[in-house]
DNA sequence: TGCGCGGACTTGTCATAACAAGTTATTCCA
DNA sequence: TGGAATAACTTGTTATGACAAGTCCGCGCA
């Protein structure tokens, strides 16, 4: 060993246990496109010599980027890259942003419009409003890794939607912003699921094939209250999402909800 | 200490891994109360020498428990068996025909195969075997009004698989039959969803065009003990069929199997 | 030409060893 | 008696070494 290897630094300012500056860089190096998706990584013994570090402690960053699902490792081939299939869990209502910062992902919004409409008879519906009643609208495309992954169109009532800002929906959760920003406490949702084609509309936003398969995610959160706050209609690359949620079966109440 | 200690054996007909054995046998004694809830299990030495193994294999043995959730450890104190989760059940767990049936819609399922093979990779991955193993393989297309709506593939463990009857599997759903047959009271479940085209396969089966879209779910379904038993994949039809659940945030969702 | 068998890779498993770091109870000194 | 040092635990990290098992490619034999 005895290196004197450049790259053998590993991010020497953390105290932090080796394996875990190790697994940040290779994180780092794989969101950078050093690693691509579906590439080859080095192998085991590669990164050993590498970094100067022992194969357990490569064997163990390896491991928490495998749990993290950045990598897969085939045994007899070697280790790669996954391909970014964001997942989401729904069994926490989380939004898009929180499920994946937990992953280290870094999620940028752009906004196509964020203003103030009247409510269309469904969206007043939904909301518990009258048709022709204030509601924002808000148009975002989501970019995970400059890629497009979704389009979500949300609708608030007028007065909780206007103290959203523009330059916070570029990298905030409007979840995290009604929570912590507007002190409304979040209780469920309803959430409907189905396969659709893409149309021309979701083409050109999600930078998709026409006719590739979209998921359509209708979700209308409420407040710990009761009260519907977000409306939201959501479309995922159907090749680059996987909705995850963990169900626990009924055992006493309340199984409604399903299939109303 | 060394050896000559009769519970050396450690479940030696299996050929699988020593740390996979190890892991089987301390969930055993979990379940059957030998480690009881919130008591301390033995230190990870006293596994080496009451074992005869080494202490990364006790140690990889509890990193899987840990994962599982059924134990969790605290730096210079020991390890402990979690507290068995309290739910705060989400959405019902329910199969498709308590699902319809609810509605008023009658539901016929065609079997096209119900036989015993051996588990492939995955399947014995997912359901906690080994590959090679035997299940039990279920495929069946389940008919609304006598169209096709969905093709669901099912995997079972062939000593469970094996009660279940050809003639049960057209009307009723195996969710019922494995808790009122097969005495299996069932847990939750995790599940993953994504949009796909349909295939040559799946087109003739749901009579759709080839390229129409398609819901994909994965589910994994766990007896209330924990141990996977019934593993799917299901793929509506997009236009046929609309999944719903209901979701609530979390509030103070378990981490790390808390210790108040 | 085709097929099988090695050899050279890869990741997976397991042992031994050592030290770091967190927790707890006891001991010893002021 | 009060409090700090310490010993004796615990789990966490890391190195070295070895062999097993899966994959792949090419060589040689039929």
């Amino acid at each position: 060993m005895s290196k004197s290897n450049p790259a053998l630094v590993l991010l020497p300012d953390l105290p932090s246990p080796l394996y875990a500056r190790l697994t940040e860089l290779l994180r780092l190096r794989i969101l950078d496109g050093t690693y691509p998706p579906h590439g080859r990584m080095p192998s085991e013994s590669e990164l050993c010599s590498m970094f100067g570090v022992s194969r357990i402690t490569v064997r163990q960053a390896l491991g928490d980027l495998q749990k993290a699902g950045l990598i897969f490792r085939i045994h007899g081939k070697g280790t790669f890259v996954s391909r970014p299939k964001a997942f989401q869990n729904v069994t926490a209502l989380e939004g898009f942003g929180e499920a994946m910062s937990r992953m280290g992902y870094e999620i940028i919004n752009r906004v196509d419009y964020l203003r103030t409409a009247p409510a269309d008879a469904r969206v007043a519906e939904r909301l518990g409003l009258v048709a022709g009643d204030q509601v924002v609208e808000i148009r975002r495309v989501r970019l995970l890794n400059r890629e497009p992954v979704s389009l979500e169109l949300t609708w608030l009532p007028a007065p909780l939607g206007e103290r959203l800002s523009r330059h916070e929906l570029v990298t905030r959760d409007i979840f995290l912003m009604l929570e912590n920003d507007c002190g409304v406490p979040l209780g469920h949702a309803d959430v409907a699921m189905d396969a659709v084609l893409a149309d021309e509309d979701l083409m050109q936003a999600l930078q998709i094939e026409e006719g590739a398969p979209v998921m359509h995610i209708e979700r209308l959160t409420h407040a710990a209250d009761g009260r519907p706050v977000d409306y939201e209609h959501l479309y995922f690359r159907g090749d680059a999402f996987q909705y995850r949620l963990r169900i626990d079966r009924a055992r006493s109440a309340q199984r409604g909800a399903v299939h109303e």
